[in-house]
DNA sequence: ATAAGGTGTAAACGCGTGTTTACTTTCCCT
DNA sequence: AGGGAAAGTAAACACGCGTTTACACCTTAT
């Protein structure tokens, strides 16, 4: 039973391109603010067959929209280390070319509740606590992974979606230091 | 020169009307998803009564779009106890029953650039700036204000906005003392 | 060759929006 | 009392949206 590549179409080359565009732009504007239309255009294409091949704009947000911190990364740094760790990593993922204005993207929805808020807030509260389980932080006191929650969060509403100037000047290492400092003593606090 | 009360009109409660609604319905579910229509009805008035009374949709919304911390009240803290009172003030702000929800309308609007992003974004801005300076921090390094406004935005977002669960569910004097001794170790930091 | 079905296009549908227009009613001042 | 402006109303306008429909094109299998 050989299916690698389960159905190859002709059209695979214009998804793609519908699936690129949808990803760019909804990263760029957000969810209400882009149209289909404009996907369409981006992609050289037909707007109907946006709709033909994804269903509905909801759908094509849903198939473009995936939240994952993959923290697994930051797992085998030594205890004392792991707020800078943590830090270094999330900002790492902002600042990723695709990713990042995409995690931006999802953020934003999420926050203004355009589209199927509760999916995305639960994608959200499920990610933060997968990252703090697989970290080993569920012996700490409950508040840890919240509180943690909190500081990372803000600093990337602050630096990447507000990009508030002062923020945005800080230098990396500054940030790195100095939340990484107060995210390691949410870890070590009780 | 007797001017007290400068122009009394026919029609001040009826603009009243439509400018308590627009607060209530604006915080309620955001600029985009708020239409004039629904404004209107809950004022009980005519649709066209609030273009003419305040111009645009926009217009209104800059109308009732105020931003202000009024962090003075923190002012005469003494300095160790400067961290937890800052944490203290914002929650009871953001706990206030009308201007709490009305915050998180301006929050929700700065994010998703719904309407005039950046006139929001210079208020957050310049609220800060001011907050910082009148507290006296502008001795410190500079990185304090930016790396506190990182802090109190994302306990902002993460327990009033987005609500998420394991955030909300953190007893206030646990967000106190645990973010105010956060806050106050960036005071402290430098 | 031809029927079939996937691929693409152009145009329209139906709807909700912010806003404008034309009109009627109400109130106040002389 | 009556004239005129202010206040209020009902209906339509103009537009953009997501989506649907009707139709042409192309490739492939019989």
């Amino acid at each position: 039973m050989i299916e690698k590549t389960a159905t190859p179409r002709r059209s695979d080359a214009s998804r793609m391109r519908i699936l690129e565009a949808a990803r760019t732009l909804f990263a760029r504007q957000g969810y209400g603010r882009t149209t289909i239309r404009e996907i369409a255009e981006a992609a050289d294409i037909n707007p109907s067959l946006v709709i033909r091949y994804y269903g509905s704009k909801a759908a094509l947000f849903a198939n473009v929209a995936t939240l994952r911190f993959e923290a697994e990364a930051t797992l085998n740094l030594p205890r004392d280390k792991l707020g800078e760790g943590l830090v270094r990593h999330v900002m790492g993922r902002w600042e990723h070319p695709q990713q990042g204005p995409a995690l931006a993207a999802m953020m934003r929805a999420a926050i203004s509740s355009e589209t199927a808020q509760s999916r995305i807030n639960e994608m959200f509260a499920q990610q933060l606590q997968a990252l703090f389980q697989s970290l080993g932080l569920s012996d700490q006191s409950p508040a840890t992974g919240p509180l943690i929650a909190t500081q990372l969060l803000g600093l990337g509403l602050a630096r990447y979606v507000l990009k508030l100037p002062a923020v945005v000047e800080l230098p990396t290492e500054t940030v790195v230091a100095q939340i990484g400092r107060v995210v390691q003593s949410y870890i070590d606090a009780q």
